[in-house]
DNA sequence: TCCTCTCATCTAAACGATTAGAACTGCCAC
DNA sequence: GTGGCAGTTCTAATCGTTTAGATGAGAGGA
């Protein structure tokens, strides 16, 4: 059915390793004539490269594995879109799957992308699981934790410096005058999250009142239960900064749903800017991270070999209404 | 580096075509003990077989392409986990790609994935496209659209019977009270859209004054404008239906900027019923799209060349806030 | 004329898995 | 003892590309 190099090369009156060379502007140069007739051929033939078959014989098979914990998380989905432009780039295609937060569906993903051959693997991790990029590692394939990683191991973790940005949004707050600032983080935060609470923690009890810190699941649904919890047993802050968006979307939908105004009420951030929080009700204020970047330096890591340079921007801020400033 | 079948055959002592039996409880039996041997020395040396060699002697590579407008809008990403599972079901991987509601990018991404030697191709297609299904079918390979196809052409298209939902949610909103119930379309509705905008004209002309149709981009950027404008000139309806979630979400957030109460003043509801549909402030009226038959019958129709059964359930609604609900 | 050198092209061996066909072992019946 | 048969296992061709090595044609120098 398909065409393939011997049909263009019997076409062309050639042979096989004279089309390949047209085709790649190969290791050997062709005549001009030749080159003419065989791209004829091609042409007329509706020639389509086998990339199996290249692959199989070059060992690489220009296919990158991204592991995502949930591609229904908007900052994931995004994320995901900067990998994918980053791959463009290098003519590599991508091959994604969902592992739903568990880590036993995060190995079993790893597992399928190593016997697919890819040529890497980019793992946005769930909490909590084992070092899969691991696996990875003693099957010879390059690997990438980007945004967190879940314990200490072997490959490189691709993250923006949270410090910096946290106390910026500490130092809005205060902008605001508000003294005491809660945080929400996870139920048992580690990676980014971690970074994000600790440069909270230091920045927001450097001076005023101890500072308090909340604790949900990393979804809509949890924070704005707990949020309903807060607001009627009447202990809700009047100034927090969430770890994700997901969660302040719940804090948000929960404020609503109560009465409460924001940022009327509450002054409210969050810590990862996805496309959603421009939409709100009201807009989220965001410290916005770096994703294109990340992506970036994940994809350079895997494909070009690039030594982890630490020169990632820092997330930014972005200052909308849910904060209280008026844009 | 990587382990081989002949790795394996020299450890154990056979051929390869025994360890391959062995494998895949091959064509011919293996008698146990040899069986054993295989097994011990495949476990000792890490053995994986390779999916691409497999893939070029067998024709079929266990990947499955899937061309999307935009991953990062919910409902897109929504259908892709639902693709994801159903593929999952058959021991499929996943290819994906966005071609950002750019025909050109999305002929481009077609084009790249058939050179991948896909075994088959869903496309989630933006408006206003060629054909692209029709390379696949040229190649051979099978191919089917899911929720729009741009032109009428050779590939299936999987989409679920809109008029009975809609007309559905007319009801619901007539059950309020609403006499006007406007309709938000796309910009040059075509597919699933012009399906939701026919049926809603109908059941909205029925009884009653002339409805007004409103259109907009499909996003939350236009919707929001669209909708501060006709606040801004008074001409805001009581009563509106969304063809999208996103254009919904875009009228909550303009709606909450202007302090239009919700479901006071506008009672609003929308076609995808995506996850974010539960979290927004007031929480989304939606007719639900069933996603995952959907993508399971796409599925079924590329991998086990079912007959494009026409016995998909409808979207159906699911009543929260915006409507004037309670719940 | 013969040798060398360059340029263009062809031949054929990989890559790793699958699987027909051949080959070898025992075993039983005649 | 020979033929046949079943049960195992081996050999080798195949999928479509890539590419090193062999081949051949023509130009130029001696």
């Amino acid at each position: 059915m398909a065409v393939t190099l011997a049909d263009v090369a019997r076409r062309s009156g050639t042979s096989t390793a004279v089309v390949s060379y047209v085709m790649n502007n190969g290791p050997r140069p062709v005549a001009p004539a030749t080159r003419e007739r065989v791209l004829a051929a091609a042409a007329e033939l509706g020639y389509r490269p086998n990339r199996i078959a290249r692959a199989l014989r070059a060992g690489t098979t220009g296919v990158v594995g991204l592991v995502l914990a949930d591609a229904s998380n908007p900052y994931f989905a995004a994320l995901a879109r900067s990998v994918e432009r980053a791959l463009e780039r290098r003519d590599t295609l991508m091959m994604t799957g969902n592992a739903g937060y568990l880590p036993g569906r995060q190995q079993h993903m790893v597992e399928r992308f190593l016997a697919a051959q890819v040529d890497g693997l980019i793992v946005v991790s769930a909490d909590g699981g084992a070092d899969v990029a691991a696996q990875a590692v003693a099957a010879g394939v390059p690997s990438a934790y980007v945004h967190h990683r879940p314990v200490p191991g072997q490959a490189p973790l691709v993250s923006a410096d949270n410090d910096v940005a946290v106390r910026a949004a500490v130092e809005h707050l205060r902008g605001h005058g508000h003294r005491r600032i809660a945080f929400l983080s996870g139920p048992h935060d580690a990676g980014p999250v971690a970074e994000r609470r600790d440069a909270w923690q230091r920045a927001a009890s450097s001076s005023g009142p101890e500072p308090l810190l909340l604790r949900c699941d990393y979804s809509r649904e949890a924070a704005a239960r707990l949020t309903a919890e807060l607001i009627a047993g009447g202990t809700m802050p009047r100034a927090l900064i969430a770890a994700t968006d997901e969660q302040a979307i719940g804090v948000l939908a929960a404020a609503s749903a109560a009465g409460l105004p924001i940022p009327g009420r509450l002054a409210l951030m969050s810590c990862d800017g996805t496309p959603d929080s421009a939409y709100t009700a009201p807009a989220l204020s965001v410290m916005e991270q770096p994703l294109d970047a990340m992506a970036e330096q994940a994809v350079a890591l895997l494909l070009d070999r690039a030594p982890a340079s630490a020169s990632l921007p820092a997330a930014h801020l972005v200052a909308r209404r849910s904060c209280g400033c008026d844009a």
